[in-house]
DNA sequence: TCGATGCTTCGATCGTTGTCGATGTAATCA
DNA sequence: TGATTACATCGACAACGATCGAAGCATCGA
């Protein structure tokens, strides 16, 4: 096993140390919650990749305001990026984030 | 690709409906806290597998009644179960809980 | 039966967070 | 310039959650 690139902690291998776990609790914590979950869901299932927040407000049944809050915890967990092109705000997942963490818990 | 089994919902397949993210969501929020992490990445690292309650509280730096509180939560999420032999209360992980939630997350 | 040990539950505190409505800001169009 | 659209931020509120100390169970040994 290549223990050279330390990449990404996994909770599975050693145990944790403190400063990892934080980390790594930051990005779950930003999974753990629905509307979330079901922006990324949109995100990944989205043609092109990408959606406006327009877009996101109707079908997941919340203000703009609160849209854009959910996307910010996203943003800075680092789970998704903003690309404004005129009017729009285009939102894209970041798929190696989500691979880092989905790595993290596997055996 | 295999349509046909629907065990676990995915993020990234098709847009999760709400009852899939409110369960989902469930499972990565008791992943979102470092105590818990660590909870789990002690109990992977365990030799036999198993970890009583007195051998965390140590370690992890809380309380016994904060780490049995954490221990209920990630129960409930179904990522450990216990089990009462004598005075102590062995914890193990539920490795197919988190193949689970790692499922949700992969393309 | 009585104490000691391991764990859970309870009550309280205090910071965090999901939500809304309102306001602010940026870009476009007339 | 002014109006409109798209998005972000702010203030407030209620609900939640992490934590502790203390009290309550359960089990074992003497």
């Amino acid at each position: 096993m290549a223990e050279a690139l330390e990449c990404c902690p996994s909770v599975l291998a050693a145990p944790l140390d403190p400063g990892e776990a934080v980390e790594l609790a930051r990005g779950f914590h930003a999974l753990g919650d629905p509307v979330r979950l079901r922006v990324l869901s949109m995100l990944a299932a989205a043609p092109t990749g990408e959606i406006c927040v327009c877009d996101l407000v109707g079908p997941l049944g919340r203000t703009q305001g609160t849209i854009s809050h959910h996307l910010r915890i996203l943003g800075e967990a680092g789970l998704v990026h903003g690309d404004r092109r005129g009017k729009w705000v285009w939102y894209s997942l970041d798929h190696d984030r989500l691979a880092a963490l989905k790595g993290a818990i596997e055996g």
